[in-house]
DNA sequence: ACTTTAGATCAACATTTGTTGATGTAAATA
DNA sequence: TATTTACATCAACAAATGTTGATCTAAAGT
């Protein structure tokens, strides 16, 4: 199932989703890109949603299987969230169009799957709260809102994606990393 | 011009667009919010583009003067920073919809009025660098990547408009503002 | 050799969507 | 009183959009 042209296929949709958004993407856009017909696509996917469906669902998982991973491990709270943002800069690095889905289209996913979405976004959030509620308790990090600390550290990561789809911009995702854990840890640090 | 009608006509389409981006919100369903027949809504705007075009340049510019005011200002490099991100924090809290226009609508401009807007962003983003280098430079801020410094930093207040803008979440917004002040103050302190 | 499979083609459709023109009305303004 | 102003109504259209069905081709699997 997962052949060339079908990859191809998700690549080029997410590239288009990511810089004309979901409803600013038609099917014929994406046909236009790929060189064939609208018609073809269908060979790939039920219908235009799915596309946004299967990609956000699958970053998704992705994402929340790491997040757990760390969250179960035997780390500091402060080690905790630094593997957290060096998870997220590195799956932002290998997949900001997929990430680009999470930010932005998640909107677009017809009511019951958005359920879903913002259901499970919240219980991840609440996963590095945690955490960071965690660091106050022990003293290692200033006792800020744990949500806002959350908000704040998490959204703090939300324009690498656009910047590692931009052609022109090319950080080095290890130093990205080193500095954005440098920000974030002494921001909330005592 | 600036009847009560008009106001609200302005007012529910941004909601609407903030909810449903600006492709997914429908010149019938503004109508149907403003319990009005769609040709109407030509008695406020010449096209769908002129609410969109209108209202984000608007709030552009209110940013943009802000910005500029505090850039001129005698005060320490941080000292600038406090107030960029309570200009920030501020405008959010009062127009949390016409900043998600600035956050996720600019993309729908035509090529022109997006090109222009992007020039500006670019403009003021620059403007926040040069007063993170100055910190930098006097000893007042870490030696982050200034670039990198000031997308962490705006970057890290973009979730407000989502927050303000729905109804559930209350904050107090001289508290919010206290908080990311002081996550981000020693986020880039030395 | 037979059949499945991945992909391509072409014509056609029902809806949705932005927009227009012609017209009406009630209140404010002159 | 005459007229401008703000807003409303109704019918209609051209273009864009997601989707379908029927058909074809060439390669891969059996």
């Amino acid at each position: 199932m997962a052949t060339d042209r079908r990859l191809q296929f998700f690549e080029e949709s997410l590239q288009l989703i990511h810089h004309q958004g979901y409803k600013g993407t038609t099917m014929r856009d994406i046909a236009t890109k790929l060189k064939c017909d609208v018609a073809n696509l269908y060979n790939f996917v039920k219908s235009k949603e799915e596309i946004l469906d299967i990609s956000l669902f699958s970053i998704n998982e992705e994402f929340h299987d790491g997040i757990d991973a760390i969250i179960e491990s035997k780390h500091t709270p402060v080690g905790k969230l630094r593997l957290i943002t060096q998870l997220y800069v590195r799956l932002t690095h290998e997949k900001p169009y997929e990430i680009s889905l999470l930010v932005n289209s998640w909107r677009h996913l017809s009511h019951k799957k958005k359920k879903k979405f913002l259901a499970e976004r919240t219980a991840y959030e609440q996963k590095v709260q945690r955490v960071i509620q965690e660091g106050v308790d022990v003293g290692e990090m200033k006792a800020l809102d744990p949500v806002l600390a959350t908000n704040m550290v998490l959204s703090a990561m939300r324009w690498l994606f656009d910047s590692f789809a931009d052609q022109k911009s090319d950080w080095n995702p290890v130093e990205v990393e080193r500095q954005i854990n440098e920000f974030v840890v002494s921001g909330l640090g005592v």
